[in-house]
DNA sequence: CTGTTAGCGCTTTCAA
DNA sequence: TTGAAAGCGCTAACAG
């Protein structure tokens, strides 16, 4: 076979025209059985494939969706890419990736649209689009679909970050903690992600509705990193009242948290009790309790409904029933809160 | 602006005809500065970029590049994924991502080509194709690039496994120890990685280098995961004569292997010294000394040749001299087997 | 330097 | 149930 065979090839040799073979090959109604069964024998003996970038031409779907993403090689985006791309290749579209990377990326991104005439839908991973960036996507005329994050008349599947929050402070101040501090947020966070704001509010009012009093002075900044959260912690155990709990925003800042803590020869739980957030795989190698979301879940969750609306019409408009969907996160005790709970080794 | 402008729309604007729209816009010569110009505002005001797909169809050439992975949410692929999408956005190439995950979705994959008709170049990560499957690549018509492994008359990227792991071992050897065990192969890998079997090839050599002994004894199984490493510790710790140091063929393994010997209350590296393989993000996080390999390195060479070698024609042939590039690997030494070089915090 | 024209390989009316 | 023919929106000779 030198060059692929075209659908004339296929026509030729099944001495059909080659309108029945794309009808037959289609499985499109109103094809004699006999006539199919030797357009579709004619076809693989030829090994055809239809071009699809001449059937985008014609029809004007792409088969195509663009999965646009902050980052590409860190866990939470990885996990949600593989899910993203099973739930793609179950419905037999093509995944086209697009990562962000820094403002100058995004800033391209949005004024180039690089996406456009591309894909028939696209799906934004964990990071809020400005108004202007909102109408740029617009322009590309194809439905979207928001991870992590709900925008008015667009698809969005997310957790509830001040659940998950709350929940977390709330199994700390059920173990008896009084003092709990947080670390949390990046103030230089390029992407504007909403879930460090939501985190911190569920923390205050868990400490609020428990009646404990909010001390700024254990609110502090872990920056996302596992460094961050190492430098915070110390700061907080330099206090002179310092507290017996801490919730760390993320399970990397966590893990940044217990080092400090052991580096500072105390015991986990007994001395400071650490929760995270994410359940990242290194909470378990850490024993690290924390707030489970599902990851896997969202981007399948998200990626159905783009596509489920992409058949029934794939018009920009979404109505508010089917816009926002909130999925659950889930408490996750280890041994980092509970000695009972430990872990084998260490 | 409601549906997108059409090269048509452009050429009645700035009153030329649609041939001389295409050219400007792709910056061929032969075009009028003036002429040029009047193109350009026509587009920018219109909004205007060409159709991918009618170009495509018109040049055969789809400036798309395949990218093959076994696993997307793995630390070395993800950062494969990550290097090789920047780079062909540099080019101006799209990405289209295809992940295996296990034995019926690979060999989907090589049934059914997903790709054909769709990507000027394919490029397959750290899996071994069977003759029988590069065969069926072969149909692809399309150049393609190996990440990790070589093969006759493809274009490869890779580090030298062998002389690495030889390296890793050298060190534990030059600092004198005489019972080196290796933690290594996963007896039933699904996608034939070649890594394993190189590692364990240098463990070997460096020993019967240095005129030490091979004992079946000290190679065990860790199944390249962190409980497999960690199981396999705990094999090696109940020999009679135990090792004083480890050699694991990854950082994951080698992680298991540090967490077992820590539960048996042993000292890292007075009692036993352990070293990885890869530089894993965590090794550092464990003080773990490894050796480090260029991974986004890898990637980016592969995928700048193949686009060099898109557009030096695309042949399908290869000479011997551009075929295969290897890249060098580093040790990377810190607490894990040498107290003096270890990280101040746990 | 620019315009005309013939495809690229499909899908989709419209007729038969 | 099938075929002929007209696009889809571009690129690439070929003239001029």
């Amino acid at each position: 076979m030198g060059v692929a065979a075209s659908i004339d090839d296929v026509a030729r040799r099944a001495g059909v025209s080659i309108a029945t073979v794309s009808r037959a090959l289609r499985g499109l109604p109103d094809v004699a059985a006999a006539t199919r069964a030797r357009v579709m024998a004619a076809a693989t003996e030829l090994g055809y494939v239809a071009s699809p970038f001449a059937a985008r031409l014609a029809t004007g779907r792409t088969s195509t969706i663009g999965l646009v993403v902050p980052f590409i090689n860190r866990w939470f985006f990885s996990e949600v890419i593989n899910a993203v791309e099973a739930s793609l290749r179950a419905a037999s579209f093509d995944l086209l990736l697009y990562s962000l990377r820094d403002d100058e990326g995004r800033a391209r991104f949005f004024e180039l649209m690089p996406l456009r005439k591309r894909v028939d839908g696209v799906l934004l991973v964990s990071f809020l689009p400005s108004y202007k960036e909102l109408e740029s996507l617009s322009t590309m005329g194809c439905p979207s679909g928001l991870l992590g994050i709900r925008r008015p008349g667009l698809l969005s599947t997310r957790i509830d970050d001040v659940a998950g929050a709350h929940g977390a402070v709330a199994h700390l101040i059920g173990l008896g903690h009084r003092r709990i501090a947080l670390i949390g947020d990046d103030p230089k966070d390029p992407m504007g992600f909403t879930p460090p704001g939501d985190r911190r509010r569920g923390y205050q009012r868990a400490l609020t509705a428990a009646g404990l009093p909010l001390d700024p002075a254990l609110e502090v900044h872990g920056y996302y990193t596992v460094s961050g959260g190492s430098d915070s912690m110390q700061q907080l155990l330099a206090l002179p009242d310092r507290p017996t709990a801490v919730f760390a925003a993320s399970d990397e800042m966590a893990i940044g948290a217990v080092k400090a803590i052991r580096a500072a020869g105390l015991r986990i739980p007994e001395d400071i009790a650490v929760i995270g957030f994410d359940d990242h795989p290194m909470a378990q190698m850490y024993d690290l309790s924390t707030v489970r979301q599902p990851v896997a879940g969202e981007a399948v969750d998200l990626t159905e409904r783009l596509l489920a609306k992409l058949e029934a019409g794939g018009d920009l408009a979404v109505s508010e029933a089917e816009a926002d969907v909130v999925l659950d996160t889930e408490l996750i005790v280890r041994g980092s809160t509970d000695a009972s709970r430990s872990a084998p080794s260490s």
